[in-house]
RNA sequence: GCCGAUGUAGCUCAGCUGGCUAGAGCAGCUGAUUUGUAAUCAGCAGGUCGUGGGUUCGAGUCCCUCCAUCGGCUCCA
């Protein structure tokens, strides 16, 4: 007697071994047929694994993530074949799927694959799925694994089999075609219905840049035609609020050849932006307790040696800049912190001083791999919103959640909902690529999580992606196409202090170190502008968008009422301009909708006369006939919705 | 840096397998029109076809170099 329990809490006994399949069909015939995976005591099976002993059930229907994940699973099995048919002698090494689809690493001896195969690819797949072939497991000993994949002169696969325990290597059949395993496939391959490949792409065999690089084919698949077609739909979609698009639309920046890769031109509207997020954010520093300092460009290399920065990106830098003085090298500053450092160093400091918080919207440059650059959101020149905070042990915990405070302040003013916190903490496996002694980080490590877990902010621990000079907690916003980027950050150090020989006077009349808080709740300007820009589509917050309100004149006529209009917006702080041009209303609605200028006015004989304005919202809501006073009321409203004053 | 793709007017794109002075729409300029909620009409101007080299009687089109961009990988102070 087997007794299999549901999600629900309902049990089920089962006289002799069943399967999961069984089961389904047992609920219902018509859930059976969309049943793809299951779930045993916390391990995904097949639909056809036997179920042999008590335990708690889950079947999963295309509908659930687990669903998915083996329809796409199988789905690179599918694909593998494929390859294999179409391209003998490929290597296959892993594909599994991914958030999004799925992919397989191959190696392909004679052969590049570029995106005029897709097709044929697909097409191979179809053929493939229509056959409706089972998957099947079987167990395969270490010995008899090794020895097929050592014929095929495969070293992929041997590597994988070489780190498994004999006993516990499995196969997938399905059709003509066998792969090594772990298991969790749909049942057969018919349900796959439609299939398309998205893209090729390099990928180091194992992550690693030293080895072998594989051809890397991506694709997704669904159960049926239409859900592919919506799914690329929304690919489409998601390409129209691309901030490289959005940036050039709008007339926000540039790039220039001739300036060189990564180094982007702020044109006018992107500067005003800008400079409005610098006075934003400001605001918020002066009131929580930050001082404003300026500092220059570039550095001695000896400052660089003494932060330790030299030692770890030195090469990989732009180069030291030469002086006519021969041996005297300056280099262009990667970072502010040294800089800051001096700063705090310039003068003697006191317990009852500190905490000392300096910030500076400083540029830096790094030289980033040219494979790497991506529109605003990966650059090699860029301004922080830097800031760092130099105060005693004491006051750390409570200073670094003021400085999650302000993170969260920045977010919420502007509309950023959907950000995770992920705490990044040393690789315990390579403490060689790290500075600073263990007790320190583990003090700073230990000061990041209980902030963050004490702000209740939702959050992810990350090994290994610590900064080389301290732990960090980020955070994290996706774009248009969901990658993930890094925006705000704030760091714990108290390897810099060391370095830079930073004290402070304590009670005791003794010198001391400060800790040191490196943060900044943009991350980049480049970068939080373009996140912005995807997120919003360029349909900035109203307080942030550089011109809010247009001013269409019905004919020339009433040109001069525009202008009269327009000196009312000025007095009132409302940035506005006038479209005078001889076109039809039309047109000139069509003009500002493309610009996203958020507020739209027309004025003709009906408002002259009443001395009224009207107004039309961007995306076609119509105000109607209103006073100019209360037009300056709705445009108040809309802004203090979402820019509040920030309290410390 | 690596793998794959792309690069034609300010922007978006045509230009088939190499063949007369390289096309369109939008934007721009000039003129007409004086307009009521997403494109008024006409005319004009605009390109060493990313760069350098090669193949050819002939190259936007084929080959190579470099540069830049796009999608990934690696990296990311």
């Amino acid at each position: 007697m087997i007794t299999i329990t549901l999600p629900d809490g309902s049990v089920r006994k089962y006289e002799k071994v069943v399967t999961p399949m069984d089961v389904a069909k047992d609920i219902s015939e018509g859930f059976a047929r969309n049943v793809i995976s299951a779930k045993f005591n916390d391990e995904i099976i097949e639909t056809s694994s036997p179920l042999k002993f008590d335990g708690s059930l889950v079947l999963y229907t295309w509908k659930d993530q687990q669903g998915k994940q083996a329809f796409w699973h199988s789905s690179s099995h599918v694909l593998a074949q494929a390859l294999q048919e179409l391209y003998p002698g490929v290597k296959l090494s892993i594909g599994p799927a991914i958030d999004n689809g799925f992919y397989y690493d191959v190696e392909t001896p004679d052969t590049t694959i570029s995106d005029k195969d897709f097709k044929t690819i697909e097409n191979k797949m179809i053929e493939i799925a229509r056959g409706k072939h089972d998957f099947k497991m079987k167990s395969v000993s270490k010995k008899e694994a090794l020895l097929k994949y050592q014929q095929e002169n495969n070293p992929y696969k041997v590597e994988l089999i070489e780190n498994l325990t004999d006993g516990d290597i499995t196969f997938c059949d399905h059709s003509s075609f066998t792969d090594l395993c772990r298991g969790g496939h749909i049942p057969n391959t018919g349900i796959i219905k439609a299939v398309k490949i998205l893209k090729v792409a390099g990928a180091y065999w194992r992550g690693d840049e030293n080895n072998t690089q594989l051809t890397r084919v991506y694709g997704i698949s669904f159960p049926k035609q239409k859900e592919l077609t919506q799914h690329l739909h929304l690919l489409e979609e998601a390409k129209k609020r691309d901030h490289r698009k959005l940036g050039k639309q709008l007339e926000l920046f540039t790039f220039s050849q001739k300036v060189g890769q990564g180094l982007p031109l702020w044109l006018p509207k992107g500067a005003a932006l800008r400079s409005r997020l610098e006075d934003f954010l400001k605001k918020a520093q002066q009131l929580a307790g930050y001082e404003m300092v300026v500092t220059p460009h570039i550095g001695q290399k000896e400052l660089y040696v003494t932060s330790g920065h030299y030692a770890k990106y030195g090469e990989d830098s732009f180069q030291p800049i030469k002086t006519p003085k021969e041996d005297e090298e300056f280099l262009l500053k990667p970072m502010n912190c040294p800089h800051h450092c001096e700063i705090y160093n310039s003068f003697q400091w006191s317990y009852k001083d500190l905490p000392k918080r300096f910030a500076e919207f400083g540029t830096v440059y790094r030289y980033e791999q040219s494979g790497e650059l991506h529109g605003l959101t990966r650059v090699r020149g860029f301004t922080q919103d830097d800031a760092h905070i130099f105060c005693t042990p004491d006051q750390l915990d409570q200073e670094f959640k003021n400085v999650i405070d302000l993170v969260l302040y920045v977010f919420g003013s502007l509309g950023f909902e959907n950000f995770t916190a992920q705490v990044s903490l040393r690789d315990a496996e390579h403490p060689e690529k790290y500075i600073g002694s263990k007790e320190n980080w583990e003090k700073a490590e230990q000061a990041i999580l209980n902030a963050t877990i004490d702000k209740g902010l939702d959050y992810t621990i990350e090994y290994g992606e610590a900064a080389f000079y301290g732990p960090k907690l980020d955070f994290m916003v996706k774009d248009a196409l969901g990658r993930q980027w890094q925006l705000g950050t704030i760091q714990v150090d108290y390897n810099l202090p060391e370095r830079f020989d930073l004290t402070y006077k304590g009670s005791d009349n003794e010198l001391h170190r400060p800790v040191m808080i490196h943060r900044a709740p943009f991350g980049s300007l480049e970068r939080f502008v373009a996140i912005l820009l995807e997120h919003t589509a360029g349909n900035f917050p109203l307080w942030l968008i550089p011109e809010q309100v247009i001013i269409l004149s019905i004919s020339e006529k009433y040109e001069k009422y525009a202008e009269k209009v327009l000196n009312v917006m000025e007095n009132n702080e409302i940035r506005a301009l006038v479209d005078n041009r001889s076109e039809t209303m039309g047109k000139k609605i069509r003009d500002a909708e493309i610009q996203k200028i958020p507020y739209m006015i027309i004025v003709g004989e009906n408002e002259e006369n009443a001395n009224k304005v009207s107004v039309r919202r961007h995306g076609g809501e119509d105000f109607g006939m209103i006073d100019i006073d209360e037009f300056s009321n709705i445009i108040d409203t809309e802004i203090k919705k979402t820019l509040k004053e920030f309290i410390v």
